[in-house]
DNA sequence: CAACAGAATATTGTTGACAATCCGACCGCC
DNA sequence: GGCGGTCGGATTGTCAACAATATTCTGTTG
């Protein structure tokens, strides 16, 4: 049999999806919703209990999970939610902004018209949500923002990648955007992003994606 | 109980290695081998007879395999190694490009003299090699060097997503380096990268570095 | 009273069995 | 002869039980 194949099985529907990935799905939200903290242990056996299956999907998912970077697994002993030391999450900072800079300037060298006006539908958006002062919205907006750049980038193996990345930061619940100014400044960078995408400038593009990364990191400097 | 944990279990000599890790390196190293070839598929039952254990680790390294990204799952049906398009390859030849820039750079911001005398003694038994005519010796000597390199680098996250892009681009298992002209070709870029490293001229070393892994996708692309 | 040894408990590692699902072959029907 | 449905074998998905290991508690001893 061909792999080929597996085209044909992703696009088909699937009447049950893989309990495991049930599974996952939940234990992800959990932990990136804070419901176990990092540093906490997960019980293979209470979290089947609690979720209704067997101990084999859980620990599945675990370990899925684990080659996330969301959680650690220690032989013999379980898998702990991964907590964030401050280099470990100045390192992601630098990995994404590296990545998020390959992805705009693939993207800037493919986009077409339709993806450029969807790019600056999300920044008028954002706008919109900042104007109202909702910043649940804006965060909200420009995480979709973001990953449609980097879906749109046409390099699957890189937007996995950016996707993962993103998700461990998050384990660093620290909100390190606050208020109006600053989202309007994070706005304006997008609107460099955009421009350059718009322009078809690859190395534009990709200073200016990397550099809005870095200056999250920046923030997060800002609050330690 | 808190992660910190973790390195007392990490130092501690562990009397017996988890019979996961042992399957994966087994099932890696086959994959890597060409024991098993790209598209086909890896039976759970057959597996785990031949090795001797249960199907429960066998399934599980085969997980693990899964997010390096060697074979794909398919749910109800099974993994199969995967079977690299060329586009596949070149995207990967693109990021293992982006992330040894990106270590390079790393390395030349904080490289000590003993690093430095390191990879020079790694260059000096490549040119031996390549004067004795010993292909095989140099891209073992070859892989170390960039190993080292990742390692040095001091960041964790990216050399092991470097090393992991590497085992992946091997299962497009086509020597695309050919001969002593190439192979000293090769060699010249490894100086530009060191001497880079040596200056501590971090966006040289980030040129060099990214610039050598992207020859090798025009060998790649010459060879087609 | 502190420290250590050892038992008791809790938790993960592994196994084999059962259920669900998929693929291919076969058979009937148009 | 070709097409579609159905049956059977093979394989993965899930489960519950057992074994190995780590942790906690307790009792004893210096």
């Amino acid at each position: 049999m061909e792999i080929d194949q597996d085209i044909r099985h992703a696009t088909m529907f699937k009447r049950q999806r893989p309990l495991v990935l049930e599974v996952r799905d939940e234990l992800e939200r959990m932990i990136l919703h804070g419901d176990i903290a990092p540093g906490e242990r997960l019980n293979e056996y209470a979290l089947a209990e609690q979720l209704g299956v067997s101990r084999a999907p859980v620990r599945e998912a675990a370990r899925s999970l684990e080659r996330e970077g969301l959680v650690t697994a220690v032989a013999n002993e379980g898998v702990y939610v991964r907590k964030l030391s401050v280099d470990d999450a100045l390192e992601l900072y630098d990995l994404r902004a590296l990545m998020a800079g390959h992805l705009c300037a693939a993207l800037a060298r493919r986009a077409d018209a339709a993806i450029k006006s969807e790019l600056r539908d999300f920044m008028a958006r954002m706008d919109r949500a900042i104007t109202a002062g909702d910043e649940a919205a804006y965060f909200e907006i420009n995480l979709a923002f973001h990953d449609r750049i980097a879906e749109a980038a046409g390099s699957e193996r890189a937007r996995a990648l950016y996707v993962a990345l993103g998700k461990e930061v998050r384990l660093m619940r620290r909100r390190v955007l606050h208020g109006a100014p600053a989202l309007a400044r994070s706005n304006m960078e997008h609107d460099r992003i955009v421009t350059a995408i718009e322009a078809g400038d690859a190395e534009a593009a990709r200073v200016a994606g990397a550099g809005h990364h870095e200056h999250g990191k920046k923030r997060l400097l800002d609050t330690l």
